[in-house]
DNA sequence: CCCAAGTCCTGGTTGC
DNA sequence: TGCAACCAGGACTTGG
């Protein structure tokens, strides 16, 4: 699933292709993804304008757009958002929303050799969600709290305040958006199984040296899936179509039954906060 | 038929 | 006791 690694990865080489490049035109191929505009005004809307910079927040990517207005984008659990050749679209019966965009208009994106002509939303099981807000990002992006990687805005401080008095599983905690914005359930597994803690843990009960070393592993864990360009165990491909290779390195997620890289015992799975968990009982406490 | 999962929503529980 | 904060679970979606 895109994560915060994952859509970093996708920002990056948007954000290297699109700012000063004109959207021409719009293929709405699935209004139900389409929220706080129909799907007239988005239409109506977009043709013509201009992508100012690619951002992300959580698992957000935002475009702000000439005229004060915001392209939000969620890619929920199978999205995809490809940089496609003019000649495509590429066929998908889950091609969601087709961005038909001009030429290249800034030195960098001809130099780099950025393709792209389409900018391609697609979506397997239509939980993605495209907005169109005007002065700001959807505002459910307002809701996030601080961005989890690279972390320059909350601290073990934070993270410590976060969790106090909370009685809620330690999983549910981090994959809660609004307090650490970007941790779904993959990089929740790894950065507990990092960490040494168990999922099931009340949140309220680390100690302050725990918490310590839990925000060092939430940093950690989602730079190195930077680094590695994302986790492609299911649908997971960057903007080029290229898979990523966190997945090479993954020592928790969906290793239930197998023997636990640290201690050799047996990794179990359980369910936390409604997500598939797993995790080693011995040297996760 | 069940499972996968991110977000929103609902309804029940807890504790001040 | 009242109320807000908290927390669990369902809905959505479709391919394996």
């Amino acid at each position: 699933m895109p994560e915060l690694p994952e859509v970093e990865t996708i920002r990056s080489q948007l954000a290297a292709a699109l700012p000063g490049r004109r959207i021409r035109a719009v293929d709405l191929l699935t209004e139900s993804m389409l929220l706080d505009v129909t799907s007239a005004e988005f239409t109506a809307a977009l043709e013509g304008r201009r992508i100012i910079d690619v951002r992300r927040r959580g698992k957000f990517l935002v475009f702000p757009l000439n005229g004060d207005l915001f392209l939000t984008i969620h890619l929920g659990m199978t999205g995809q958002v490809l940089l496609e050749g003019p000649t495509g679209p590429s066929v998908s019966p889950h091609n969601r929303f087709v961005f038909r965009l001009d030429a290249p208009a800034s030195a960098v994106a001809v130099a780099t050799g950025a393709p792209g002509a389409l900018l391609v939303f697609r979506d397997i099981r239509k939980f993605g969600r495209v907005h169109l807000t005007l002065s700001g990002p959807a505002a459910r992006v307002a809701r996030m709290g601080p961005d989890a990687w690279p972390g320059d805005d909350w601290d073990e401080a934070g993270l410590s305040a976060m969790m106090r008095g909370r009685r809620a599983p330690l999983k549910a905690v981090l994959l809660d958006q609004r307090h650490v914005a970007g941790i779904g359930n993959i990089y929740a597994d790894e950065i507990l199984f990092a960490a040494g803690l168990s999922p099931v843990r009340a949140a309220g009960s680390l100690s302050a040296h725990e918490i310590g070393k839990l925000a060092a592993e939430i940093k950690l864990t989602l730079a190195e899936g930077v680094r590695l360009r994302g986790c492609s165990i299911s649908d997971y491909v960057d903007a080029g179509g290229e898979g990523g290779g966190f997945q090479r390195v993954l020592r928790a997620y969906g290793r239930q039954g197998q023997e636990c890289l640290r201690c050799g015992g047996t990794m179990v799975r359980t369910i936390v906060a409604g997500r598939g968990t797993a995790f080693c009982p011995s040297c996760q406490r």
